[in-house]
DNA sequence: ATTGACAGACTGTAGGACAATCTGCTTGAT
DNA sequence: ATCAAGCAGATTGTCCTACAGTCTGTCAAT
């Protein structure tokens, strides 16, 4: 058992809080796809050393969130069509599983959370505050991730939506969708909370695949 | 298009060759789960600087194959019950979407490519050979794989599956395994024959809980 | 207009230096 | 004898310098 005040080794280097501070500004969007990463641009950017950034674009790289060219220097990651629609099918996938283990095996106090926190997803429509809508979300995903009790999941999942995130802007602003979205996640909550974990899951990719088919369409409309 | 005759462009750095190289002595078993991996011992073993040796246990770390405790350095990630159980949760889920994927849209010469695999594999059964065994199954799950065209499945089945393998040596030598594993994937085979993905997802993922209910014996085994 | 050579910029790699931290052992007090 | 404090050695964390290899754009020559 770790204490529960050991300190928060996960922060403590700097090569730890670069890494975070690189992928929050990539998904953040003040480093836009396709931005061209070059080390000394970094080291200037954050303060450090070339080593430090070397490290942070080894990880960032191996989550996918960066790609390199060897003798060209990194760029963030560029999704396509094709890639987008990839990363929602293995999405689909992850999250109907998180939401079937949820179903099955997250305690009461769990489930009460999240049904909280979806109240709250509800409160807000009408409102327009993309920022407090984007927090909800994301205490929506944590509180299903931790109820299905599985580290590997929450890895997997956690790398997949970063690279997502850039795509999350398209279907945020399609206006309409929100309430459509709040039906769906509904339906999704209603059965875990019946514990009817193969009809959670079931709704659950078929909610992604209507997120994912948003996406697609914006993608048709900017071309 | 990139040309056919491009040069393999992932090769020619060292570091590209040295994350491969410590990548397969973890898979190999030559670096053991638990075992230390001090910089000093790496930059020897390898023959590079500590600053390489730093990046590829960078990346390797992100694919979570390697766990790093500031200021006492990385060791191999020492799989437990619990963690097993979750990788092959997961397993179950992306492989099973990567054989829907593969039933809907992999191309005629994939299929044949792939039911040639899984004939190479059923003429091994009572012969006793390992190393050919686990050469087939590799070359199934890349054919799988790349029928599935999605890259980002790929990446993430070929992550998790890096992680599996330690363990993988627990279902192959548990005999008499062998001749149900050919039955279930037989029939996975059956039903992607039939162009049925969702029949062939479902008996994916019961097949991926066999081998887990089989690699979780073994932990009661042991302990 | 195309080719070829050159210069500048950037990455790839090595190695050293010092600070921060951990671990185990010794020392000292109770 | 036991336990706490503290010291020493080893290891990691970070930065810096240096040089070789590679890419890209430019400019002259054909």
């Amino acid at each position: 058992m770790i204490s529960k005040y050991a300190l928060d080794r996960d922060d403590v280097t700097l090569s730890g809080r670069l890494v975070r501070s690189m992928r929050d500004a990539i998904l953040a969007g003040d480093l836009k796809g396709g931005a061209r990463l070059s080390e000394r641009e970094m080291t200037e950017m954050f303060g450090v050393s070339r080593g430090l950034v070397r490290e942070a674009v080894q990880t960032l790289a191996a989550e996918g969130l960066i790609t390199v060219v060897p003798h060209k220097g990194p760029t963030v990651t560029l999704l396509d069509r094709h890639a987008a629609a990839n990363l929602y099918r293995v999405r689909g996938a992850l999250e109907g599983l998180a939401c079937a283990e949820f179903a099955t095996r997250a305690s009461d106090a769990q489930r009460e959370e999240l049904f909280a926190i979806f109240k709250r997803l509800e409160s807000m429509l009408g409102k327009e505050d993309p920022n407090a809508l984007v927090e909800a979300k994301n205490d929506f995903y944590r509180c299903l991730l931790s109820g299905a009790d599985n580290e590997v999941l929450e890895l997997m999942f956690t790398q997949l939506n970063n690279r997502i995130v850039q795509l999350r802007r398209l279907t945020l602003s399609a206006s309409g969708r929100f309430s459509v979205t709040l039906q769906e996640i509904g339906a999704i909550i209603d059965a875990i909370r019946n514990r009817d974990a193969p009809l959670a899951r079931e709704l659950a990719e078929a909610h992604v695949a209507a997120a994912a088919a948003v996406v697609q369409r914006r993608f048709d409309n900017s071309d």
